[in-house]
DNA sequence: GTTTTGCACTCTAATTAGGAGAGTGCTAGA
DNA sequence: TCTAGCACTCTCCTAATTAGAGTGCAAAAC
């Protein structure tokens, strides 16, 4: 027997065809016919014959007709295919690369770059970009600094990495001096300087338990505000979004309901996040297609994901939401290229 | 002759006609017949009195059919006249009082208030609301802080009233000690701290014309840095949007193209920020109704606003962004009230 | 054995027609 | 000045029809 079929029938014919039917599928969102495809792809095949392979391809699961009489479409197993073997990822040229560096560039803060970052993915692909922020267990702290408020009220400024920085505002039991204050973030600068979060927390903690044997006030007082500063709540997860609209020009996703439930979840964030956290230790670009993702909201959505990290570290996903009918072969290499130019831009911060 | 006829022919009973209609109208949506008209006002009058009636109210522009059998619906002109003379505003019960104060209560950053603000209205409202943030100018600097980053580049923070902060950096000529920035923040302080932001510019500007003279180092430094640090612009205005999907839920923004056009201008914030400066120095709640605010994207829209306060001083403006169908005899006291209970809670930062 | 042709069949989308319902404007009468 | 009556208009809903696209299957062709 010749070696001419693949284990579950999938010759290199059908695999052509499949391919060309969901790049067409996905460049003009019409369900796509045997007549169609016998004409536009190079193959020498009669309807008849295209129809048999498609009926096979719609047995093993890979397509699906909406009604009778209408032509094929790709379900989420087949865009799965389509995604893991199928796909010629486009090279982005020159000006595209450009652009995103340019427009990424360390200017402002980290805050703004993120923002543009997000932006920019939405720009660039016409869908809803989103970059997750970073979470702060994973960076150092570079600095603290205490300046005295009105009514026993201080603020607490945290410079996380030179570009970022956190206010908060503590309440004491009694005032405090500027230059007690003074004391208290040098001690405190001394201590902790260039340790990571959670560290800092754990030797607070240490530290309390020390206190009652150490007299020295400078170090006490510099303790209990670090308390106040240091364990109130994670600066909680969170995203920006940008480029929602770019969705409702989406022929799949228009209608007003799908829409709203969307957004709604997305100002929820909760789904979001779960989605984005999932893919944070992934390598690379990952991809949820559809009903996969397991969000119900999502479907007929697909998400392009991947993780951007500075010297190897991890620091948050960032990616781009659209519908499952995506220009694949461009959205993948803009999310991938993003994420590392945004880890070079935010690796100059360091 | 009795005094019975208003100048253009507004008797009593037009006008309690023309109330109902739009109470009705405003309650179902759909347009009101003679008919229902006569059935459930308390008046005893025919559907063809009504008619009459309503056709004169049609020719002074108040009233206006969607097409010949269909009842009536109410102008821009109409709701304009519903809104100044006829509208029986709802006092709102204690219960919905308390909630607004509740939420309200000074306990996170200004920022975060402001946001609450805007959830808050967009959540009692089932609408859209909306807050412009206080712009710099009017507010008055508090203290001003430096800390020495890596590489020729300072933290400033700003302190303008004890509960908002804003960070800048700046990149200087050459490295500064700490120390050094210590002696220019004390100077800053000493010099401008109570002033407000413009004033403080154009003392900058003297001071630095002066400059030359002035051989005190510590002086020069600190002028230096200033300019920097408050000439850069103005944080540009801008506002914190709340509920827009509410938005979606309202029949008649329910079309796609639309609500996208919508939605797009609320992100670019250029049209509603204009809009809503326009009523910064007005006394109290203002209304914009569909093509009154001039912006065809807020055709079938009104905006309810009322300016927020402290000290007599306007810092914003916040308000509620619907349908021009929208329930004004709830919205109109919500807004008045969210921007009272605003204005104290920012007070209490003082 | 694979591919093609031919044909009956199915389903959608667009068009048309018919009626029911709501509301109007007008005129004549109370 | 108001009311009653009536013809008229317009929308909305439903049903029926048709054209078009695409399928599946069986028999013929390669």
């Amino acid at each position: 027997m010749p070696q001419t079929t693949n284990p579950p029938r999938l010759s290199e014919r059908s695999l052509y065809l499949f391919r060309s039917l969901v790049e067409h599928f996905i460049h003009d969102g019409q369900p796509v016919g045997s007549r169609t495809l016998a004409r536009d792809i190079g193959l020498e095949l009669s309807p008849a014959t295209i129809r048999n392979i498609m009926a096979d391809l719609e047995d093993m699961g890979l397509l699906h007709s909406p009604h009778t009489s209408a032509g094929r479409v790709p379900t989420v197993k087949g865009y799965r295919l389509f995604v893991d073997s199928l796909l010629r990822v486009h090279q982005l040229n020159n000006r595209e690369i450009e652009r995103i560096a340019e427009e990424l560039n360390p200017g402002h803060d980290k805050q703004a770059l993120l923002k543009r970052t997000s932006s920019l993915l939405s720009e660039i692909t016409r869908l809803a970009g989103v970059v997750m922020l970073p979470r702060t267990e994973q960076r150092s702290l570079k600095r603290v600094e205490f300046v005295a408020l009105s009514d026993n009220r201080i603020l607490v400024i945290l410079v996380i990495s030179d570009n970022e920085i956190q206010n908060r505002i503590i309440h004491t039991a009694r005032v405090y001096s500027s230059s007690e204050l003074q004391q208290a973030s040098n001690y405190l600068n001394e201590m902790f300087a260039g340790k990571d979060l959670p560290s800092i927390r754990s030797e607070i903690l240490k530290e309390l338990k020390k206190m009652k044997e150490n007299v020295n006030q400078i170090m006490q007082t510099a303790i209990e505000m670090a308390q106040q500063a240091f364990m109130s709540a994670d600066t909680r997860d969170d995203y920006v979004l940008a480029g929602q609209t770019n969705l409702m020009d989406v022929a799949e996703l228009c209608d007003v309901e799908r829409l709203k439930k969307l957004f709604d979840s997305f100002n929820q964030k909760r789904d979001i996040l779960h989605l984005l956290e999932q893919s944070i230790h992934a390598k690379g670009v990952q991809i949820f297609i559809g009903e996969e993702a397991g969000y119900d909201v999502l479907n007929n959505c697909s998400v392009v994901t991947s993780p951007y990290e500075v010297d190897g570290h991890i620091l948050g996903v960032l990616g781009v939401i659209g519908p499952t009918r995506m220009h694949y072969e461009r959205v993948i290499p803009i999310v991938d290229i993003t994420a590392k130019m945004l880890g070079s831009a935010l690796n100059s911060y360091n």
